[in-house]
DNA sequence: GAAGTTTATGTTATGTTATCACGTCTCGGG
DNA sequence: CCCGAGACGTGATAACATAACATAAACTTC
């Protein structure tokens, strides 16, 4: 049901995981952040699924691994990648994902296929952005903005043209 | 908590509530749409109110009314005026607003003030949408798109400032 | 006008997502 | 050595959402 998630373009990820995890790493002792073992192994996880996952789902393969098998292990994991920029919450979706550009300070767009379930992280461009628009007309101070649009991914209409 | 929700301004509602109400009678006629009781309260409701409600505090409101006071009746009626435009969900905070510009076709976007919990729907321009432009780059085929923002609206902004 | 179809509503039950509250442990500073 | 902050585990519960089934009204097809 997901042959190629990242951004709709096939990719080998056998090294991605492990990079991202060590860069991850490095910005965290960089920042004085605790990357710990629950959540290093949580931010692999969505790294190695490389799509949306509940916390549900992400819970349950903590759990496999040995850590806390409670709802609250997950969230607070996840609490912690989303706050800190290495994971996103999908909000359509009630579910998470690894940030694609770790690093970036950036308002991520996510294009969401409902056909195949992938989910792109996409850039926008902060200099037009609509929101920014919409923020200056109205006085409106914007501190985080949601930006996810539903469909059908190039792939999936390749598909369905079949 | 919220003194003036619509769009951040200051206005008399006694009026809009019913006008809105007819309005949608009107176009629901119009569609061959069966504008039923309880979809009636459900939107006269969410009006009144004037701000994001919560599935289960519309649930609460009909009940009292009479209608009936399981879940699926406010999110059948909730999930028809969403569908038809009457209402929209606001994902952040799995919440529901009445539509602010009924009738036209719009990509809205939300504006969230996480001061007083007031919720504007402001409008967009789809020409130099963001996410249409991401759209035409990616070859993505957008179906349904999500706009929010958080932070502290105008009103907020000049209240912490004293 | 009887039989079948569609649409809407109600109810029971359950599934899914998220948080609260509390106890323990560990680590670094005073 | 004690203390406070941060992290983690657990039990309990809250909040959000849907499945499945029964009933009733409106329409239509013969």
């Amino acid at each position: 049901m997901d042959p190629n998630p990242i951004g709709f373009h096939k990719h080998d990820h056998s090294h991605c995981v492990a990079d991202a995890v060590a860069e991850a790493d490095r910005s965290c002792r960089e920042a004085g952040l605790q990357l710990t073992p629950v959540r290093k192994r949580t931010l692999e996880i969505l790294l190695e699924e490389h799509r949306a996952l509940g916390a549900y789902d992400v819970l349950a393969r903590l759990a496999e691994d040995g850590f806390g098998s409670q709802p609250p292990v997950a969230y607070r994991a996840l609490d912690f990648l989303t706050k800190h920029g290495l994971a996103h919450k999908i909000e359509r979706l009630n579910a998470f994902i690894a940030c694609a550009h770790p690093g970036d300070i950036h308002t991520p767009a996510f294009l969401i296929c409902t056909s195949c379930n992938a989910v792109a992280e996409a850039e926008t461009d902060p200099s037009h952005s609509l929101l920014s628009q919409i923020a200056e007309t109205t006085g409106f101070h914007i501190s985080k903005a949601v930006l996810e649009a539903e469909g059908t991914c190039p792939n999936c209409i390749t598909d369905a043209a079949k």
